[in-house]
DNA sequence: TCGGTCAACTGGTGTG
DNA sequence: CACACCAGTTGACCGA
């Protein structure tokens, strides 16, 4: 319960807080209200506290309407009229505060006194209306750091959602490419099973129909020999976890070392010197760009690795080590 | 009649 | 201790 209420005519408890008065400034403010007369014009408010006979009650009214709070003597009302009722500070004094609460939130008492004076209310009419104005704008900003908060959340919330969806998508996509690479490996493996057969078998028919044709049986026989070492290399080409060179343009398969290391090894006592040349610039490209080791060789090799050599008549000169 | 708004009050706390 | 400020509360007022 809000003691001293000095507004519907009765003084009494304004009276009785200024008779306590411990409250200073606030106290002294009170008193004013309660010893002067507002000098606002037009003003409506209810701080005119001088009774509304325009006297300031003695302290004998102010028992009398005490009692008379206390028997509820109809005769009173009579004697003291309809009291003011409570008035709301006027538009005029209303956007007066709002002016100066603009400038600055806080009361210096220099000011309150000056704003007092200008509005013709109390010193502490003028405090009360700037602490709620304070107080109201505090409520009012915390809505907006609300709002704010909320829209920062929800736009988030959208981003992250979008995200989400991006990430679900690029999963799919990953996971379709994985499947096809899948796929495509499966269909190469199962080729390679009888594709390579197949190129070697035309190859090593050209070759033996020139090997026949110089009427050189040896070398039939050797490429013959060399079928399953030449398909078995040939397999290296989806051997992706291998090193290779390349060019650029040529994959260098025939460096590349697994599996593929006695092509011309096994049978190298069956052939001469020269039918070994022919066989290896037949199955060599004429024009081999050779990569450039010093870029793509590790400089320690693997052992399983290539060499590259110059033989006496200065030809190049692939062999497998390991 | 009811709920929102506002002026005013209370009690507590911080500061010089 | 005086003073200012704040959060919470009260009751008058007012419009729907």
């Amino acid at each position: 319960m809000a003691g001293g209420r000095v507004y519907g005519g009765s003084n009494i408890s304004l009276l009785l807080q200024n008779e306590g008065i411990s409250r200073s400034s606030e106290s002294l403010d009170n008193f004013l209200i309660s010893s002067s007369s507002s000098t606002f014009a037009g003003s409506r408010s209810m701080v005119n506290f001088s009774d509304v006979h325009g006297v300031n009650l003695p302290e004998k009214s102010f028992f009398r309407s005490f009692d008379h709070e206390e028997n509820g003597d109809d005769d009173f009302d009579e004697y003291f009229r309809q009291p003011e009722k409570k008035r709301r500070l006027t538009t005029d004094q209303v956007e007066f505060l709002e002016r100066n609460f603009e400038v600055e939130n806080k009361l210096e008492p220099e000011r309150k006194i000056q704003l007092a004076k200008d509005l013709g209310l109390q010193p502490r009419q003028v405090a009360i209306w700037f602490q709620n104005r304070r107080a109201r704008w505090k409520t009012k900003q915390l809505e907006k750091d609300y709002d704010a908060l909320k829209a920062s959340y929800n736009s988030l919330k959208i981003n992250y959602e979008n995200l989400l969806k991006e990430k679900e998508k690029l999963k799919t996509e990953v996971l379709t490419l994985t499947n096809q690479q899948l796929l495509k490996e499966k269909e190469k493996k199962n080729s390679e099973s009888t594709e390579p057969n197949e190129q070697f078998h035309t190859q090593s028919q050209r070759l033996i129909s020139n090997a026949v044709s110089e009427e050189k049986p040896s070398d039939a026989s050797v490429v013959v020999c060399k079928q399953e070492d030449l398909s078995s290399a040939n397999s290296d080409v989806v051997d992706i976890d291998s090193p290779h060179y390349t060019d650029g343009v040529h994959s260098t398969l025939l460096m590349e070392p697994a599996n593929s290391s006695h092509v011309f090894e096994a049978d190298q006592s069956d052939l001469s010197q020269d039918e070994e040349d022919n066989f290896s610039r037949s199955l060599v490209p004429p024009v081999y760009n050779f990569p450039k080791l010093e870029d793509d060789v590790p400089s320690n090799p693997p052992a399983n690795s290539c060499n590259y050599e110059f033989l006496a008549e200065d030809q190049p000169v692939w062999f497998w080590s390991y």
